[in-house]
DNA sequence: TCCTGACTGGATAGATCGTTCTAGCGGGAC
DNA sequence: GTCCCGCTAGAACGATCTATCCAGTCAGGA
């Protein structure tokens, strides 16, 4: 190793550093495509390591990196939103800041927790249960927003929920497609929608 | 093998029950998650066949997967729209006919390439391409009937995107969630969209 | 009848999978 | 000092992965 990784590795702890690296990769080659031996060789962490941190091995880190990598977002996300002198600009820049996200990235990051989402639905139930409150949580936070802009309790369940899906189903077309139309246009047509029956409130 | 088993056999070709039982495991189990041993024991195909039947392995077989599916999906989504009285209702029924499946299915069948889609789009290019052949013909195919309906091509187009963007988001939140909610809102934000655009134009 | 080529059936190889196990290191408590 | 323990480091294991290989089967044409 060379001082520069020395360094690197006394200041930032290794299971940070393993969840940070098992972020990453399953977040772009999935949950079922990323080996234990691929996190241990990007974080520099010794395998043994890896059972160490995570004693529930390849599970126990999944979920973690799922409800951690989640919050993050939704912190991520809310920044962004709430840095917007309002609600409709606020949506269309949640859309557009991740159209840059990906854009920069090379289409490859995006929801930190999309891929593995599909991936454990219909095969590891604890997963897709930490999936799934990762979702409400996001549902919840945008609930919150569109609720405090005016709509009522149900009507801004209903738009966080076809934001949440505008946003996941707009990431994959981008990520696919190598082309972040798909997020402009749902960005565009939620904002429109919000700015219209925000006006028809008042 | 029982007599049954045999006549079905006879019956169904290797290579269609190789192709329908590894379009099952993909859009369940995602394609890194399913074992080419998974599928020669699905379709009751001995494992010889499936090289026979796709020389190119795993990556040949995931194309012809991803493409067939693909365009199967568009046409059964045709086909539910087309039997609509019009474009909004027709909207509606796409998604709401979405949810009954997913519903049905014990929240496990839902967009045939949306797992390996994503899974695909920063570790495999040529798996990759053809996802976005096939996300690019059902943009098409929607873009068409919103511009037979009188939109114009750009918005059309537009509509398509965010229509295809919303159903594959709701589709990952409905099965992450065990919940068909997603799919009903974002079918009737998408529907109401489109009538009221379509008051304006008239 | 015999040949041919498509297809079946499965053994096998080499790599990699997740997991377990144990030895060693190093710094703080006593 | 010396004991202890969190942590590192990696070897080893059985299972499973994709891919290759070949013998066997069968139908249709020469």
């Amino acid at each position: 190793m060379t001082t520069a990784l020395t360094s690197e590795t006394q200041t930032v702890p290794t299971k940070q550093r393993i969840l940070y690296a098992a972020a990453e990769l399953f977040r772009r080659r999935g949950y079922s495509g990323t080996g234990l031996k691929q996190i241990s060789d990007e974080s520099r962490a010794p395998f043994g390591s890896l059972y160490h941190h995570f004693p529930g091995g390849k599970e126990e880190l999944g979920e973690d990196v799922i409800r951690q990598g989640g919050e993050f977002f939704r912190l991520l996300v809310e920044s962004v939103w709430d840095s917007a002198p309002d609600v409709v600009t606020g949506v269309r820049e949640v859309f557009d800041g991740a159209a840059e996200t990906v854009g920069t990235t090379d289409f490859q990051d995006a929801c930190p927790i999309a891929v593995v989402a599909l991936e454990v639905a219909s095969t590891n139930e604890r997963l897709r249960i930490a999936t799934a409150d990762v979702f409400e949580s996001w549902v919840v936070s945008a609930t919150a927003r569109f609720a405090a802009a005016g709509f009522g309790k149900r009507r801004a369940r209903e738009l966080a929920i076809a934001l949440i899906a505008a946003l996941e189903g707009a990431f994959m077309l981008a990520r696919a497609t190598h082309d972040t139309t798909a997020l402009h246009v749902a960005g565009q047509l939620l904002a429109d929608t919000v700015a219209r029956e925000l006006d028809t409130l008042r």
